[in-house]
DNA sequence: AATCCGGCAAGCTGA
DNA sequence: TTGCCGGATT
């Protein structure tokens, strides 16, 4: 049997061998030993990015091009190489799932053994390893607990009042989403800049900030968005942890580079200044992210970044058909900012299919559409896992779903409410919470009073105001309340019991087995029962829910690890056992890829996305752009792009133009495929108003002028900084189209009164004639005569 | 404590 | 149009 990792011994200790210096010469002449099997198969560039281990290194992985095979080779090549052990390594991926394939393959690679790679990880579980050992130097104590989100949004709203604001008018919501934007560019407190500080709450937002980071440091807590900030103040107030950092980190690699975002690539770049073996991993047309604070930059410029880089470029894709890429290549081309690539492929016959591309009336007939298409490939012996339908939007998830139950085809969402979101799930970790750490003050909050004891409003105002007065957690005040004469008899005792429960459990912790605990916990507290009394239709299934939590946490030693993990891992485990034609959005499909791929919704407005054009203009419709190339990359054999001419967006049906992006696409690779069931009349076969049949798309006339682009990009330009200054008048300000070099960037829904009036009668080209029964600004009520009563926009109506 | 009503928003989502 | 949130109401 010959070896399959090329490894002289797969189960040699890596871990103990000294590790020579990295690029010393004894290391080159053992990797240069024998060409190691691990490197057949591998192509010159992907063999390239592999073996070239020293100095910073830029792999730029198109679409299907061997990404995550050329970050595990180059990991066991350093390690077969002796060039570092395993926990020298430094892996950084942005998802649990990523990490864990990577994990995965590594074993595969090294024999079964990576529990020395214990730097492989996400950057915010790297992060919490880090800051457990140092937390005393940014003011938490090794036991902090992580926020989620949850948590987080109930905190900002205790602050947001105590500041006697109107949580209304600055909700947390909104403020939890500035405080991400400027964590994410590693932006403390005092370094937001002061018109962003100033946009909050009447000039409140620094002050807001402090409070919040102020709470969480008496909480002993940090969010998610701390993990890196916090490790980047530990870094730079102290430059000996750093040096120890980057002494132990000999090689870095860092996947989806161009997801990164400030505070990430601070993170990076101070790691690597004591040590340049940094290998970044990413595609630049992938960058989807940039409304969560990715910094397509990063990317762009790692070159200016890293002096010295290489940059490696990997074009040749071992997924799609020559027609699937093409059009994904000629469509991403209209970008401008972009480092470039064109990926090719050997895979050509004569059969495969083009890109297809059809016209349909509406979204009903879109799902009627696939649905048929869909049991025409099952029936063909095409297997529904192969199959994916790959929306913009989640609105657009239903009518498939409706479409498919009626049909009983088979199907699954992926994304929607995930596991440990469910209420049921976060009540029973809060009480988990409360028995490992008692000073866990949210946690005691959330459930103090659930399932319901008696212990209303008045009694937490209480301990709450003995807790604040005293500074110390909520327990510790409640416990010692119950010793006083303040609280009701009845309150008092109840309150009594649950603190009993509390230290009865806590005591239970070191005896009885964790999983045994969890039930008993849940049992005692009345927690099951009240789910076993209620009798909605969604009981069963948290009842359900909850043995899965219970079940899911034997992998675990013990209650506390199975809390770490829960805070740091959000991904649902899903069964994938049955045959199911896959739904989801084009964000959560990346990664992925299927033989057959849908693409519904083509649409302007939809796809690209109105707010991204009104809120990004020109960068938003690039990285709508790359979404789409996203889209159609995942197809390994066939694609198919849909434009519906009627969409109910907000219950109004509206008239569409088809997507600007259909008029980029390649016309030697797509043809024109007819719906399989079109009404007659109205838009059969073709795009009716679209640009799609003008002979040159890109032909604009005088439009295009050196001189009328000059002006309208100086236009542009500067209502773009106007509106960076004032947040409330643009919506009302923004008059006719905005347009960059000739592009239509952004329209505005006419908001001038209709012209119609009540009871008058009208003709619409999707139900035809009725009577305006009320008008609303320019939504009109109408009766029709055939489709009975509908909301629709003014303009898509006519006298009659 | 449970339910009802009105108002508002409605794009993608990771740790 | 739906769905969620929060306040008011029973």
């Amino acid at each position: 049997m010959t070896n399959p990792t090329g490894f002289d011994d797969p189960r040699a200790p890596f871990d103990t061998a000294p590790a020579p210096s990295a690029g010393g010469i004894a290391a080159r002449a053992m990797a240069a030993r024998r060409a190691p099997a691990y490197l057949d198969g591998l192509n010159p560039e992907q063999r390239l990015a592999v073996e070239t281990t020293e100095g910073p290194v830029l792999v730029l992985a198109g679409a299907g091009t061997g990404k995550t095979r050329v970050l595990t080779t180059r990991i066991a090549h350093i390690l077969a190489s002796n060039l570092a052990r395993p926990s020298e390594i430094l892996a950084v991926t942005f998802t649990n799932k990523a990490a864990r394939e990577m994990k995965e393959r590594i074993s595969r690679f090294i024999g079964g053994n990576v529990e020395g790679m214990a730097w492989l990880g996400t950057f915010h579980s790297i992060c919490v390893k880090i800051l457990r050992r140092h937390a005393e130097l940014v003011g938490l104590k090794s036991s902090f607990t992580i926020l989620d989100t949850d948590d987080q949004i109930r905190l900002l709203k205790q602050i947001i009042q105590a500041e006697g604001l109107d949580d209304k008018r600055w909700t947390a919501k909104a403020f939890a989403g500035m405080l991400d934007g400027w964590k994410n560019r590693a932006l403390t407190p005092k370094d937001v800049p002061e018109g962003e500080a100033r946009a909050f709450a009447n000039g409140k937002g620094r002050k807001l900030y402090e409070e919040y980071q102020d709470r969480l440091s008496i909480l002993n807590a940090a969010d998610f968005g701390d993990l890196l900030l916090h490790v980047i103040t530990l870094f730079k107030q102290n430059p000996d942890v750093l040096a120890d950092y980057q002494r132990r980190f000999r090689y870095m690699l860092v996947d989806e580079y161009q997801d990164t975002n400030i505070a990430q690539y601070l993170w990076l770049r101070l790691l690597a200044q004591g040590n340049p073996n940094v290998c970044c991993v990413g595609d630049d047309d992938q960058s989807i992210y940039g409304w969560r604070g990715a910094e397509v930059d990063n990317i762009l410029r790692f070159e200016h970044d890293f002096k010295g880089a290489a940059v490696i470029r990997l074009e040749r894709n071992y997924r799609s058909t020559s027609h699937i890429l093409a059009t994904a290549s000629h469509l991403i081309a209209h970008n401008q900012g972009r480092l470039g690539k064109t990926l090719f492929t050997d895979f050509h016959e004569p059969d495969h299919d083009l890109v297809q591309v059809a016209s349909v009336w509406d979204s009903q007939e879109e799902a009627r559409s696939i649905g048929d298409e869909i049991e025409a490939l099952q029936t063909n012996g095409h297997k529904l896992n192969d199959i994916a339908i790959l929306v913009r939007a989640s609105f657009q998830m239903r009518e498939f779903e409706d479409r498919f139950v009626t049909l009983g085809l088979n199907y699954r969402v992926i994304g929607g409410p995930r596991f440990y979101e469910r209420m049921e799930i976060r009540d029973a970790l809060a009480y988990f919470r409360c028995v490992v750490q008692p000073a866990d003050d949210l946690a005691f909050e959330r459930i103090v009073n659930t399932p319901k004891r008696g212990l209303g409003e008045a009694t937490l105002k209480l301990v709450h105001g003995l807790a604040r007065a005293e500074r110390i957690p909520l327990m510790q005040a409640a416990d010692q309340l119950c010793q006083t004469e303040d609280l009701k008899p009845k309150a008092r005792n109840t309150l009594n019991q649950v603190l009993a429960d509390f230290t009865r459990w806590r005591s239970q912790l070191a005896g009885v087995k964790h999983t045994e605990l969890a039930e008993i916990i849940l049992d005692e507290s009345g927690y099951t029962e009240m789910w076993r009394k209620d009798r909605s239709a969604e009981a069963p299934g948290r009842l359900d829910n909850l043995k899965e939590l219970i079940r899911s946490m034997e992998e675990f030693e013990s209650m506390a690890g199975f809390l770490e993990h829960i805070s740091l891992v959000m991904d649902r485990d899903t069964a994938e056992a049955n045959d199911a034609v896959s739904i989801m959005t084009l964000h959560s499909a990346k990664g992925l890829e299927f033989d057959t791929v849908f693409l519904p919704g083509w649409e302007e407005g939809l796809f690209p996305h109105q707010r991204s054009l009104d809120e990004s203009g020109r960068a938003g419709l690039e990285e709508e752009r790359r979404l789409a190339y996203v889209g159609i990359t995942r197809a390994k054999k066939r694609a198919k792009l849909y434009f519906a001419s009627n969409r109910r967006i907000h219950g109004l049906w509206q008239s569409t133009v088809p997507s600007r992006f259909l008029d980029e696409l390649p016309a030697e690779h797509v043809e024109i495929a007819e719906a399989a069931s079109s009404y007659g009349g109205y838009g059969g076969g073709g795009y009716g108003a679209s640009r799609f049949d003008r002979a040159d798309p890109f032909e604009r006339g005088s439009y295009s002028t050196p001189g009328w682009q000059r002006a309208q990009k100086a236009k542009a330009a500067s209502s773009e900084l106007f509106e960076r200054y004032d947040t409330r008048s643009s919506r009302t300000r923004r008059e006719g189209p905005r347009t960059i070099e000739g592009e239509l960037v952004a329209k505005s829904v006419s908001e001038t009164p209709s012209e119609f009036s009540i009871g008058e009668r009208v003709f619409h080209i999707k139900f035809g004639y009725g009577a305006i029964t009320a008008i609303e600004g320019n939504k009109l009520t109408i009766d029709f005569e055939k489709a009975g009563r509908k909301k629709v926009i003014d303009s898509f109506v006519e006298r009659h």
